[in-house]
Formats: C-alpha cells, structure tokens, sequence
DNA sequence: CTAATAATGTGTACAATATCACATAAAAAT
DNA sequence: ATTTTTATGTGATATTGTACACATTATTAG
C-alpha cells in the first residue's frame, strides 16, 4: 500500500512545500510514505494518536466526527489540501475522522518533519498559516449558514458548494448519500431527500439517482440566500 | 486613545511574542499601538479593509458577524490572545466584527511587521500555528455542539465555557443579555430566558439577574450532554 | 428625580423539521 | 441469478422551538 516518494519532482507539490530547500525536500522524502486509497478508506481516525499530518494530493475526503447515533460531516476537502493540523499539532488525538470518498493519492508526513520546517522555514510556515485561514474562515461560513439557514438553504449551499469548490461543472456524481448529504448540512436524510425532489419539480435541478445538474444557477442561490 | 507600547517588559507579553529577538521587539514596538478599550467599543468591523493584527492583552471580547436580522456570535474570548488573524492574514476584508464587552487593553500590530515575524522567526511562526489550531478546534466543538445539541444543552455549554474558559469561578456576572446569549447559542432571547428560569426551578443555577452561581456542576455537564 | 428606553419573563399560537412507518429501488454478496 | 442488505421516496404524526403579544423590571438620559 504504501510507496516511497518523490517528493521534488512532485506534480501534485503543495503550495508551502514549493518554498522547501532541496535538504528539506531529502528530509521529506525520507519521513513520508505515499499511499492510494479507495472510496471509504479510513485516513485517520477519531480519538486515535495522531502522529502524522496528511497531505492529500489527489482525490475527494470527508472530515467527519462520529456520535453516538449519526456522523456529522465537517468538510468536505479536494486535494491538494492539507487534513488534520488542528487535530495533529495542538492535540494529541484525533478529534475527528477522515475517509476516502473517491480515488485518494495521499501523503503520510511524520509530525516532527513538518514542525521542524515550520520552525526553520518561514515562506513554508507561512503558507500553513494561510492555509489554516481559510480553513477557519470556511468553517467560519459553515457555522453561519447553519445557524441562520433553513434547510432549503442549507441544501442549496451544499449543491453550489460542490459545483463551485469540488466539480466545477454543473452537472456532477453527487459523491455522498442522502443520509451522508444530511449529515453534512444538519438535517434527516428524508428532508434531503423531500427537499431534493422540490429543488426538481421547481426545475431548479434535475436529478438522476446520484447524477444531479443544476439547471437554474439563479434560482438556486436565491433559494440558498432566501431559504 | 492610543499609547506608544514597551513590548519588551509588557507583563502580558503573548506565547509566540516571547520568542521574538531584541530587534524584533523593537519593530514590535515601532509598529503597534496600544489602546484601552471600554464596554462596547468596536475593535474591528465586518466589512471594513483590515490592516492590522490586534493582540488582546487583558479583557472579553466577542467576535460577531451581523446578518440582516440579528447577529450571531462567533466566539467569547479573553485576553491573551490574537483575533482576526485569519480575517487579516488571509482576506482583505473583516469577515466579522469584534466589540469589547469588558474593560479590554489591546495592542493593533501592522500586518507586515506580524508577517515578516512568521517569515523570520520559525519558533514565533510555530505558536502562532497552534492557536489558530485550537481556535479551528474550538470552532469545530462549536459547531457539533449547535448541531446535535438541544437548546438546554447548548445553553448548558455556554454557562460550562464561562465558567471554564472565561471566569473560572462558579459564580460571575454574564456579560451578555439574555439576547446575546441568544446569538451565541443560536436560539432566541425567550427560550434563554425559559430555559434559565427552568435551570433555576432544577437547583441547577442561581440566577439574579446577571449574577448566575453554578449550583450543581454535575447535572449541568449531564444537561449539556443528554439535553 | 422622572421619563424614556431597553431588557426580561411568560403565555399562546404556529411553523419547521424530526420521527415513524412503509413501499420501492439499487447495490452488494452469495 | 437470486437473496440480502442498503439506500431512497413519501405520507402521517409528533415534537421542538420560534414568533407574537404583552406585562414587568432595569437601565439610561435628560
């Protein structure tokens, strides 16, 4: 499963680790292991020891935490992207899982390394606070409009959320289910699944099983404002 | 309003700002401004271009967004520690507004001196990383709470956040109305009140006024819990 | 000190969404 | 190919929490 790098002719090099050194980039190649993963792979996993940051290279993931009844999705993350500094640096244990829901190509970096270039590299350091940023800010997003959305809304979001940030283009495999669609914006999958049908007969969208096109790009981020 | 600081012997000199050299303190000092902050006084404005970090020394503030109707807020925080790194660093533009709902003493660093910090000093780079962690993770708790909590429980969990984040002791004056507590947890200022007067009817809480004591820690952590 | 304004508490009606129930369809396993 | 499991759609009902109304109490301004 796991490959050796090579991480300097890299196609998929992520923005921070254009600023590494050639002895860096060594010492990269050296503490990660590269890995393919397939839809539903565990990536890393809630109150597990977390002792590496995973770059995503490649594919389609999904942050998520479980409870005791049902999983709500956090994120929804395209590489190239950095999963879990928060839960890997600041916390000893994994405050949430990751999974695979496509083809994944990822990088397992060890702790250490990506700290030691954090701390002697400040463009690296840099643009892992960037990235940090805007994750806040998109999490940030994520709170408001689930606090201050209805759930027409809220589904309208995450349809302009994957063509905007995941497919871009409006006709797309949706690569959720219905009940994982609820979990990620906070409502039952039969709500999902009623509200989709509206979004249909309102000539909004038009869905096949999993196959959805948006076909009123107006309308619906009217409904995602007005609910 | 605003003093020239001495950041090399300021008593609330933050984590990340310790590990700055002598010639860093000095830029420090050339590019910051201090200033004492009174109850209800805006420290940055959704909207508005932001050009500065500000470093919160002493003192609550709260970090809010304002919608059409109501405003929610985002996060409670003491001093010390950074706002608006992400709204600064990674945006042109304040995603939220901040107000100091306490007496507040604040330091508003220039963004490029801030930057050229992370770039020169991997150690400060470094600290600076973990509390936009913690912050991702906090947010995140924020965000599980809203969603699979009730609104006992929620309003549970702010009482349990002043207490231990913010006060420290089990008895404090909440420095919010019962609307703002409202916007914090995402419910109305009616079902606050209903909700307090019924943790008051359970011996949870004392309640006069502001001036809340915890009564029973262990069935207000159960509240925050089942609901 | 008094008027004006803002904050708070509580009852009732209403609306949004969850839950339950079951039928159907798709996918996976044998 | 057939069975089993999982996913989905939709109606009926229950529950939760919001919206509105109004009384009461603090707080602020003059």
């Amino acid at each position: 499963m796991f490959e050796n790098p090579q991480c300097e002719n890299c196609l998929f090099k992520s923005h921070a680790a254009k600023f590494l050194n050639i002895k860096q980039i060594g010492e990269l190649e050296q503490n990660c292991a590269l890995a393919d993963l397939k839809k539903g792979d565990i990536i890393f996993k809630q109150g597990i020891f977390s002792s590496n940051i995973v770059y995503i290279k490649q594919g389609i993931v999904k942050l998520f935490v479980e409870g005791p009844y049902n999983e709500q999705i956090l994120k929804i993350a395209k590489g190239p992207s950095y999963l879990g500094i928060p839960t890997t640096l600041a916390e000893k244990y994994n405050r949430y899982s990751a999974m695979a829901i496509d083809n994944v190509s990822a990088c397992f970096i060890d702790v250490a390394t990506f700290k030691s270039f954090i701390q002697e590299n400040g463009k690296f350091a840099y643009e892992v606070i960037i990235e940090l940023c805007r994750n806040e800010i998109n999490l940030l997003n994520k709170c408001v409009s689930r606090a201050q959305k209805n759930a027409r809304g809220r589904i309208a979001d995450a349809i302009l959320f994957l063509y905007n940030e995941i497919f871009e283009s409006k006709t797309f495999n949706i690569p959720l289910t219905r009940q994982e669609l609820g979990n990620y914006v906070d409502t039952t999958r039969e709500s999902v699944s009623r509200i989709l049908t509206e979004f249909t007969t309102d000539k909004i969208i038009d869905l096949d099983g999993k196959k959805l096109t948006i076909l009123d790009f107006e309308k619906l981020k009217l409904v995602s404002q007005r609910g």
